[in-house]
DNA sequence: TATAATTCCTCTAGTTACTAGAGGTTCAAG
DNA sequence: CTTGAACCTCTAGTAACTAGAGGAATTATA
């Protein structure tokens, strides 16, 4: 049995995280010692270790919910969770776009202006006020 | 003078937002009505398309506070602007940089299963649980 | 075994950048 | 002058935690 700390050592995720996660639902509830401590099993960590990978993956709370519902219930389609990869696999695709063209506006920015010289005619602030000076609509 | 909801048009920040950002001190405090309602002029509405810009282009509300106070001293250096440019372009960068790896994962899962059958066997749910079939580290 | 250091407990509040809603007032058009 | 749209303030909610207070339990050392 782990007490708290020890999962957040063995699982990398921090203490006061795995009770946030408790309390939504994510994690058991688990045992107590008589100290009123909580006490983990191999399937708890193993649990939280599945939590941090998808929430490294950038899986909402929400989305791991589902995820651990299909787990529980293995009768379940297995279309289920593949929906919701490929949701946020596109939901990643986008902000990738999103923060290509970012990427390149800010570039332009950042280039077109040496640093040197009072602020007065900086490219950077006369860029963000002139919208005409863009690249690309937003 | 323009009031909030043509403000609001104008620059496609939605009212409550115009709002917030007086609270945060983005936007001078406006003069009143009679009625106390906002009036504007056209020197906060240019105000608010810069700081709608600059939040389009993710910059937060704490370096857009920067911007405008280098804005409003003409006399500081043009180096501090740029070194808040180059700060949010490296910071985007590096998202971009991990959303693409995260892309890759979530592509190997998507793909590694056809949706079909039982969710006991589903390869989504096995690369959760399973950080061994990482591509990469994290 | 006594004490000290560490870890744990709950609870509240703060973070970012807004958004939603309640309940009430003012403005502009007809 | 009435009516409906727009405005006002204030509170609370969103996501996913993080920080801190004040106190109890556990573990390590003497």
């Amino acid at each position: 049995m782990y007490s708290i700390g020890e999962m957040s050592r063995r699982s990398g995720v921090k203490v006061p995280t795995i009770r946030y996660y408790e309390e939504m639902g994510l994690l058991p509830v688990p045992e107590r010692t008589e100290g009123n401590q909580r006490r983990y099993d191999a399937a708890a960590l193993q649990r939280l270790s599945f939590i941090r990978h998808a929430r490294d993956l950038g899986f909402s709370i929400e989305a791991i919910l589902s995820l651990i519902d299909l787990q529980e219930h293995p009768d379940k389609s297995c279309r289920a969770a593949t929906d919701i990869a490929v949701a946020q696999l596109s939901d990643v695709r986008a902000k990738i776009k999103k923060l290509r063209s970012l990427e390149k506006e800010l570039q332009r920015m950042a280039k077109g202006c040496d640093g040197d010289g009072v602020s007065e005619d900086c490219y950077v602030l006369s860029a963000l006020s002139d919208h005409g000076l863009c690249a690309r609509d937003h």
